[in-house]
DNA sequence: CCGCGGAGTGTTTTT
DNA sequence: CACTCCGCGG
């Protein structure tokens, strides 16, 4: 038995031993909040709990693998502890209950993309795109259905707030869901937002919710805070009448409310757990002093919230965080990436040093300058390549093999044989699935289309694949490889940097192979899609050689670094443009500030600069204002104007001289941008 | 019916 | 600046 009190503090301790009723765990930044699920999965199995009567949902499915992986450290029991997202849960759950709910085990999960095809196809047999009114168009539909069923707000008053302008079209959108409904159910498929909605509809159902409930006998909710409604009322159902429920969170860092998270969940915790205990985890085991300073004075400018405060425990004072103003984008690039130089110089490894941004794409400049002054990095979060074209095109190769019954997946890969468009490929498409099987679909359909006709060339060299890949003996990594080799022709012919893309398709084959069948390696992608860090071909590379971090406040949740720059710190950046015209957007706003601020164990600087290029017109970016208040800004080393660093670019000239270096030179992509303007000017 | 080229548009964050 | 949509030619 391990002695938990040499490990934690007194509230620690507390949230780890209370293992019976109700608990709300209220876990400020860096307080140990890991730490203490860790202790607290080791503590019930050790008491005697099995191991899979636990449950452990968690944000992300790396954040649930790493917490049970720490406690199998201390006993090999905690492996089997049952951990993962809402979304990887439902999806097992309804793998095993899905003709409870209505659909059939072989269901297909649609990814955004998927679904916005899906809504396009209903919206057109509708007829909504024929008409001369011009409707949203399938994204904003998309994210309109998705954002009323995960707020759980009538269509109409998402459509008021998001896209007054569209209010007209109120009643067709709501008939178009419905037969997007229908559709998926007729299909068999499940959109992300229905993994929840029947996650749901199946707990609903009293002999099922008891026994789901008398299995997982302790469950426990990570990140509380960004949980939405539908989810509050999953982990309520979840819990069976010992009412053993623990959640942990920060309402402070409640980030995910475009999502339909809402801190409700978390505010209204003890009303619906009537007797809960609140544990409050305040002592922070990060940063330093100076850097905690800043983020309680954030803190201070927020309202409703549970009060704290967050009290240093490493007992050091640290530096100032820095506030540096520069001209442009280039030189705030320029000086952080020498920055990084230095730090790494004075021995903090890259991977120690982070860079954070409220979107990636902020990151362009610095990614430059980075690979200038050769400092590798990667970045976290951002665009999601197994939402890119050519991962999608691939994995619906797989995908009909899996399920030939997958009609978006069968019009894709028909789609890419020349010749064959939308009409040919519905027609065919339309055939197949009636098929029972993929070898009746290949023998009496496709094989048929593979003579006589413009494409049947190309079509018959499908035909092959797929019969290959049919066999018995044919291993994942096979099928993977067959179909890489069949789809190289085509990414060579649709995309000019194909040999990028071959890359990201030749580390994916990696991972492949580890899958004994498809079926799992969909369910990992539909559900878990990698992320960038697990494409590492050496899973254990030592810290010192790591890269550096490039990261979106969003992604970087939860962890830590030594160094943390945050750019563009401006408004209309931090907090976002779209965010200004709704008090509740700036108050998100303000969470991911106080988010990015807390990331820091020692450094933290904070740059912005004053040029702004938006849409080809200048304009003076003003300091975002969520820096702009006294309490904050007397927490701040205010620099102003720093240009020493920016030396980078210009290699340390003489100022006053007039050379060339003293204008800080235009990247390549502005430069194209100004040729290309010009030109338009002409 | 397909494919191409030109015009227009809007640009976060993620399971 | 990349992606989608639209209209035309083959």
């Amino acid at each position: 038995m391990i002695d938990l009190q040499r490990h934690l503090n007194p509230s620690q301790f507390a949230a780890v031993t209370t293992t019976e009723g109700p608990l709300l765990v209220l876990a400020g930044a860096g307080s140990g909040k890991t730490r203490v699920i860790e202790y607290r999965v080791l503590h019930l199995v050790q008491s005697g709990v099995k191991p899979d009567s636990i449950l452990l949902l968690t944000f992300t499915k790396k954040a649930a693998r790493e917490m049970l992986s720490r406690a199998s450290r201390h006993d090999p029991r905690c492996r089997n502890v049952e951990g993962g997202t809402f979304h990887s849960f439902a999806y097992r759950l309804l793998k095993k209950y899905a003709r409870t709910v209505g659909f059939t085990e072989s269901f297909t999960v649609l990814d955004e993309g998927d679904a916005e095809e899906a809504i396009h196809r209903c919206a057109a047999k509708m007829g909504f795109f024929d008409k001369e009114k011009r409707y949203p168009k399938k994204d904003t539909l998309r994210s309109l259905i998705s954002m009323s069923v995960n707020k759980m707000v009538p269509l109409a008053e998402v459509l008021k707030k998001e896209y007054p302008h569209f209010m007209e079209y109120a009643g067709e959108i709501e008939q178009l869901r419905n037969d997007y409904t229908a559709y998926k159910i007729e299909k068999n498929y499940l959109d992300y937002d229905d993994l929840i909605v029947f996650q749901k509809l199946l707990l609903e159902r009293d002999e099922v919710r008891e026994r789901i409930a008398r299995k997982y006998r302790y469950v426990m909710v990570d990140e509380y805070q960004d949980t939405n409604r539908l989810q509050g009322d999953i982990a309520r159902l979840l819990t069976g009448p010992e009412r053993n429920i623990m959640v942990v969170g920060d309402d402070a860092q409640s980030i995910y409310g475009f999502r339909g998270a809402s801190h409700e969940n978390i505010m209204d915790f003890p009303r619906h757990f009537p007797g809960c205990r609140v544990v409050k985890l305040e002592e922070n085991y990060r940063s330093t002093q100076a850097v905690l300073d800043v983020a309680n004075a954030v803190l201070e400018n927020m309202k409703d919230k549970y009060s704290k405060c967050l009290v240093s425990a490493k007992g050091v004072e640290g530096d100032k965080p820095k506030l540096l103003f520069f001209r442009d984008a280039y030189e705030e690039a320029a000086w952080v990436a020498q920055t990084i130089k230095e730090q790494l110089d004075n021995g903090v490894p890259l991977h120690h040093q982070c860079v954070l941004f409220r979107s990636l794409y902020l990151s362009i400049p610095l990614q430059s300058e980075l690979s200038r002054r050769n400092i590798p990095y990667e970045t976290y979060g951002g665009l999601k390549f197994y939402e890119t074209a050519h991962v999608k095109d691939l994995m619906s190769h797989l995908k009909v093999m899996a399920n030939p019954r997958d009609e978006l997946a069968w019009n894709r890969v028909l789609m890419l044989i020349r010749k064959i468009g939308p009409k040919t490929a519905g027609a065919i498409t339309d055939e197949i699935v009636r098929c029972a099987s993929l070898g009746e679909a290949l023998t009496e359909v496709l094989s048929r289309y593979a003579k006589g006709h413009g494409y049947s060339g190309g079509l018959d060299r499908l035909v092959q694949v797929l019969s290959r890949c049919q066999g018995e003996g044919v291993t994942v990594g096979e099928r993977f490889e067959d179909s890489l080799d069949y789809y190289i022709p085509h990414l060579k012919d649709k995309f000019d940097d194909w040999h990028l893309r071959l890359n990201d398709l030749e580390a994916l084959r990696q991972i492949s192979a580890r899958y004994d069948t498809l079926e799992e390696l969909l369910e990992d992608f539909a559900v878990e899609p990698p992320e960038r860090g697990i494409w590492r071909v050496e899973p254990e590379t030592k810290d010192e050689e790591k890269p550096l971090v490039l990261s979106t406040i969003h992604s970087a949740k939860g962890l830590e670094w030594d160094n943390v720059c945050l750019m563009g710190l401006v408004d209309g950046v931090l907090p976002v443009t779209f965010a200004l015209d709704s008090e509740e957007d700036i108050e998100e706003e303000q969470r991911l500030f106080y988010v990015a601020v807390t990331r820091a164990k020692n450094r933290l600087f904070l740059t912005l600069h004053h040029e702004g290029t938006r849409g080809g017109i200048y304009q003076f970016n003003k300091m975002s204002r969520f820096l702009d208040s006294r309490n904050v800004l007397s927490k701040l080393d205010r620099r102003e104007a720093d240009r020493s660093g920016a030396a980078g670019t210009g290699a340390g000239k003489e100022p006053d001289e007039e050379t060339a270096e003293d204008v800080t030179g235009y990247s390549k992509s502005t430069l194209l941008r100004k040729v290309l303007d010009l030109y338009r000017r002409s």
